[in-house]
DNA sequence: CGGGATCCGGCTTGATACTG
DNA sequence: CAGTATCAAGCCGGATCCCG
């Protein structure tokens, strides 16, 4: 496949002002593929989220809730009871994203010791500065 | 696939400290995923990168391919010519990874259209504020 | 419980300039 | 060409307070 020959696509990620470069960011993100990897073993509410994605805060699980449902992959179901009860689950198109999301996470997962090993030799190569 | 039930994984993604969470976002992150898919083609020098990832700075770049070769996953090869030359290419370990985050890329562009239409009805449902 | 609004410090980013 | 050094700006992210 060659990434340079591509006239007939209309959302090039590899070009500046192209909305699927945003997308891309909202589901690579940080949070964004943690929380799309969370929510692919089914629906969770917003505090089983926080607790599932370690380190997270309130404001950013927040923000990056709302631009993945934003961008059609998470669906909010909220219940008006009392105490109030939110579901979050993805989206059928949430669901083909995070299993190729997840594909690369569980690789690389596998190969860490590949990387640390890398990480080693470079390390040692570079001197200690 | 349960997530929650994977106690002989040593380096869980979800887990704060761990440093396969550091490489998710370096293959991931804005640069890093638009640097690995443009060397999926084939080695590129320096330049070449920069005008093909479009919108990268030097700096940024620079910082990203350090990131990646530390990594283990871009290997780079410098000829002491004058003027200097040097050629960045994906590793075996580097071309697997390219090759499941192109995987996520080329559909999130294919669905590009379902995204931008979640967005409208996402702001419109939401009035304009 | 499930968030929104606000404040604020610091790390990241992007220009620019400089070097080999 | 292939970077590194420097610096100002700004956005990210955490803490806090608030409400329904």
């Amino acid at each position: 496949m060659d990434l340079t020959d591509r006239p007939d696509l209309a959302y090039d990620v590899f070009a500046k002002a192209c909305p699927s470069r945003g997308t891309l960011e909202h589901v690579t993100g940080r949070w964004g593929a943690l929380t799309l990897g969370a929510l692919a073993e089914g629906s969770l509410r917003f505090n089983e989220l926080r607790r599932r994605v370690e380190g997270v805060s309130e404001k950013m699980l927040s923000q990056t809730l709302h631009a993945l449902e934003r961008d059609g992959l998470v669906h909010r179901e909220a219940q008006p009871t009392n105490p109030p009860r939110v579901d979050y689950e993805l989206t059928p198109l949430g669901h083909e994203v995070a299993g190729r999301l997840l594909a690369l996470i569980h690789f690389l997962e596998g190969r860490m010791d590949e990387v640390l090993g890398a990480r080693e030799r470079y390390d040692t190569a570079r001197g200690g500065r």
